[in-house]
DNA sequence: CACGGGGTTCGACGAACGCCGATATCGGAG
DNA sequence: CTCCGATATCGGCGTTCGTCGAACCCCGTG
């Protein structure tokens, strides 16, 4: 079923768009397909794809949308299923693949480091945990202005053993405040986006009050999100 | 937000429908909207309305569904959102509508009897509450099929003071077992498709023990629901 | 620098869409 | 019995889609 799930929520938003051709080229290039291999699994001419893209047509047929979406599905799981799985993972937890850019549960609990590695962030508070089993990647605009409190609540709570990461942060206020209103805390909290001058004066303080770890990476998002799903 | 959520959705299960017609005119009597007054918030004959689920068009144009899904939920929102609400609640909870089919938390708590009234059920076992401040409406079948653990806690879990109520149960033995699992329970649990002599002979005993409330309702399913949104 | 891969642009053309209006059926209101 | 609202059916017609293939651009690499 998450297949199915996913399948109707890019076709919903194509079908939505004011700009169809540009989301289908966004679906397109986040499941890392050229239009050619899109093409090819079309069976038709590369340029159809691009025509598309470019939005030559206004409004493609829904025949059209159908096949675009089952090929880029049928790409990936004949990749492994690997995007699929990622996002059946965010939306069966209730949330929009642009809030919640990424959440995980890790076959084995990691050490935090090899979560720093891998998005290239510096601690700056070492917490009381020092292990993890799973990591969610929010953005915090996102989250800040579309979540309602219940949503907020799903969202944060039930995070023990777990890594916050919060990205588009410009001083981190909000998160570590959000941290300290919400019961479980995670292990860690890791802001993106910003370097350590511009980091909240009063965020070490309590990140330490709540004893989780808090550290800071401002690696590019795309690059840090790819090397995240490889994780362990 | 919750328009947009639900117009991809709308918009998705068309476009990916294997009748789009009949996913379109399901949605389009779900609305209670009728294909004349379809035709007018569009400015167009009827018989393209009819045209258009009678499946006349195989492959409509993605401009065309748009159009309709957004005038459904013009006129749904000209009446007072009354749909939109009610979809927007199960949405945002992260579930399918087909899952949950109908979820609500009522402005003040209401006499259990209110509930039983508007489903014609008739109660078996007394609880230790006897008032409610909201409900949910679960296709039980659906539910067990099709939902994962987590999305099982979420959506028995966290309510307190809440009926459950269970459609398309045959003797009822799952979802008692499923409350003795979870907790909280819920203040009243009512099966809904089976009569009297159908249940399960432990259920009575299961709900005693956890002292919640438990009823039973055979009234047709759509005239239920109906009430049920009309409620307080 | 030539070659290949990824992408864009565009003329062309048959097929299908998008919409209309006339006609027809059917069940309920008066 | 008639009128009306709701829906279905269908011929027709102008418009747009769906697709191709050829030409072209950029960039990285052997």
């Amino acid at each position: 079923m998450p297949r199915e799930d996913l399948a109707r929520r890019i076709a919903g938003e194509i079908t939505l768009s004011d700009d169809p051709g540009a989301t289908l080229r966004k679906w397109r290039t986040d499941f890392d397909v050229s239009q050619t291999a899109l093409a090819e699994q079309l069976d038709v001419s590369s340029s159809v794809i691009s025509d598309y893209e470019s939005g030559r047509r206004e409004s493609p047929g829904i025949g059209v949308v159908r096949r675009m979406v089952e090929a880029l599905l049928d790409i990936d799981e004949s990749r492994g299923g690997g995007r699929i799985r990622q996002y059946a993972r965010v939306i069966s937890a209730g949330f929009e693949s642009d809030i919640v850019q990424d959440l995980r549960e890790y076959p084995t609990s990691i050490p935090l480091e090899t979560l720093y590695e891998a998005m290239d962030a510096t601690e700056l508070v070492r917490g009381d945990q020092d292990r993890i089993s799973g990591h969610t990647v929010i953005n915090s605009i996102e989250a800040i202005t579309r979540l309602s409190s219940e949503e907020f609540y799903r969202l944060y709570g039930q995070s023990t053993s777990r890594a916050l990461v919060f990205t588009g942060v410009t001083r981190g206020e909000s998160p570590l405040v959000a941290m300290r209103v919400v019961n479980p805390t995670p292990n860690a909290v890791i802001l993106h986006g910003l370097t350590e001058d511009d980091l909240w004066e009063h965020a070490p303080a309590l990140a330490t009050i709540d004893g989780f770890s808090l550290a800071i990476s401002n690696r590019d998002l795309e690059e840090m999100l790819e090397d995240l799903r490889r994780l362990p």
